[in-house]
DNA sequence: GAGGAGATCGTCT
DNA sequence: GACGATCTCCTCT
């Protein structure tokens, strides 16, 4: 895979309202491929997307918003491509993309990311020591699971949920540098107990970087 | 490598 | 008061 340098992530277009103006499904699976971009100060972060669940909102039983709109997921029933974080086990959060035309409330959860750019201080987000790992095994481990990423980037609730993604002063946002995912993956979903057999997940086929162990 | 259980707290009922 | 779109550590094989 060719290396992906802070210039190419710089010269990235960011993707527009329009890429999450879809149904969940299109923009879980277009997703993949796209650099999540953090902005730290000068410093740059950022992330290919290799997995992504699709969360069709009030028709799916597995999705937040199928209770109806409360405080918590209120950013889903707003524009598309807007953050949507929350916390989850008392320890981690989970970032999403709301889409879908406004008021259907679908989202896209991002479930892995495969470290581009920062890494080393992505690395350091979650106390993971790249120094001491000279065979590099602990870079799957950065951000292989939506918990992960989130600590990654440093994406919090208080922080960033209903931040939007598509606007230019936004410090977090979506970016396209014309990568394309040789084969996507589809998989029912992880962790949730309605609608389990739903191939909503979606992998890059044979990445490494992908949560848990149905890699395909 | 695989599997089980605890941690920990916001959200909803 | 119960539960959850998870992670990590520990034990066993």
């Amino acid at each position: 895979m060719p290396t992906t340098t802070i210039a190419t992530v710089r010269a990235a277009p960011r993707l527009s309202r329009g890429f999450f103006n879809r149904d969940a499904v299109t923009v879980a699976r277009e997703l993949l491929g796209k650099l999540l971009v953090r902005r730290e100060g000068s410093q740059l972060l950022a992330g290919r997307v290799v997995e992504a669940e699709a969360y069709l909102g009030a028709a799916d039983p597995a999705a937040h918003a199928y209770n109806g709109r409360t405080p918590r997921n209120a950013v889903l029933f707003g524009p598309p491509g807007h953050a949507y974080v929350y916390f989850i086990y008392g320890n981690h959060y989970c970032t999403n993309v709301s889409c879908m035309p406004e008021g259907d409330a679908g989202c896209v959860l991002l479930r892995a990311l495969e470290p581009v750019v920062g890494i080393a201080a992505m690395a350091a987000n979650r106390d993971l020591e790249l120094a001491a790992d000279p065979t590099h095994s602990q870079l799957r481990n950065i951000a292989s699971g939506p918990g992960r990423l989130s600590e990654a980037l440093r994406i919090t609730r208080d922080r960033d949920n209903g931040k939007d993604f598509t606007s230019p002063r936004s410090d977090l946002w979506f970016a396209d540098d014309g990568h394309r995912v040789a084969e996507i993956a589809a998989t029912p979903r992880i962790g949730v107990n309605q609608a389990v057999h739903e191939p909503l997940r979606f992998l890059a086929g044979g990445n490494p970087y992908v949560s848990g162990s149905r890699k395909l």
